[in-house]
DNA sequence: GTCTATATGTAGATAGAC
DNA sequence: GTCTATCTACATATAGAC
């Protein structure tokens, strides 16, 4: 053949990598397949060599996105006793809020991905329940690991929607400040 | 005129009440002129009578939206002093998760307004620092406006992302026992 | 004010040349 | 594997009849 063995793996790689910063920038469905494809360089014919339909691009992007997103804040052994700390921090920036396209999934694409099929939700939530665990154990808190992962998601929700940077890092400042108060309180 | 004095007023009403609904069901972006008209009976053509685009009715909706929600939330002098408390469990409820075209307009329409334009996006600041500062208030407690706000719309988001119903309420739960608590905690 | 018909663009997806 | 060309559907928006 005239492309290399693992050329269509590469290419299809590329694809979803490109496709995930897309849709987590202009949303999912308002991007059409031919822009997906023309950002690597491609055109839209092309598209259905590597995937059957839009929406099962869609499912792989969820895929990977939370793949990384989950390993990347739960962190292993290693990591330093005040790693959730350090994740919540980065989370709630201004740099985070104002960068969808490098950032976490939930904030940018929820909504498409409530209105998605049974088995994508089926997958959000495995990764996700491993991602709580990780924290709550972490923490020996059973119901921080849900409450500070939708404190994550809901603040940088509100810090996008509202217009002034003022507010935006006001929004940011008081989650921090409202997480690190309640993780010193009493768990009667 | 064959129409009464104020059959406009009243389309155009019938429009945006309807439209709120279906877009907060379905999205913004994935609905077509066509099906918003054709919930209130109407066909597209008769559509930009009443706005000058799609984009307008966006503004409009979202708007309505948050005026409606702003005031529901926030509560006025005669409200109990468990306020607060109380909106915060019929928020962090199944029942809530469960419809969305009668729910928040934040965890479904967020994305969509972080994309829109300055003048709507400093609109809905305006009405979310309304809330915010009531919440504050109301709570003596400068950071539980905006936190408490940020955890209703993320737990929303997490419990709509998530197949399984168990899972579903273990988010909502952990979330409402999260806030009890931390409005026990001290302040720094 | 609403209708039908239509202009125009773009969507997802397929066919066949290379 | 990717291209161009194309099918079909549906999008936003407009024009003119009633």
């Amino acid at each position: 053949m005239r492309y290399s063995a693992t050329h269509k793996q590469e290419t299809r790689e590329k694809l979803i990598n490109t496709s995930r910063e897309i849709a987590k920038k202009d949303g999912f469905g308002g991007t059409g397949v031919d822009a997906f494809m023309k950002a690597i360089g491609l055109t839209g014919g092309a598209f259905y060599t590597h995937f059957e339909s839009k929406a099962e691009l869609f499912a792989e992007l969820v895929e990977h996105e939370l793949e990384f997103s989950t390993e990347m804040l739960a962190g292993d052994e290693d990591a330093p006793a005040d790693h959730v700390a350090r994740k919540l921090r980065s989370y709630l920036s201004s740099a985070h809020a104002l960068h969808p396209e490098t950032g976490c999934v939930l904030p940018t694409l929820g909504p498409e991905i409530a209105r998605a099929s049974p088995e994508v939700k089926a997958r959000v939530e495995k990764s996700l329940k491993r991602l709580r665990d990780a924290w709550s154990e972490r923490l020996d808190d059973d119901d921080a690991g849900w409450a500070l992962l939708a404190q994550c998601v809901g603040a940088l929700i509100l810090a996008r929607v509202v217009e002034s940077e003022r507010t935006r890092r006001e929004i940011l400042g008081a989650s921090r400040r409202f997480l690190e108060r309640a993780e010193k309180a009493p768990r009667k």
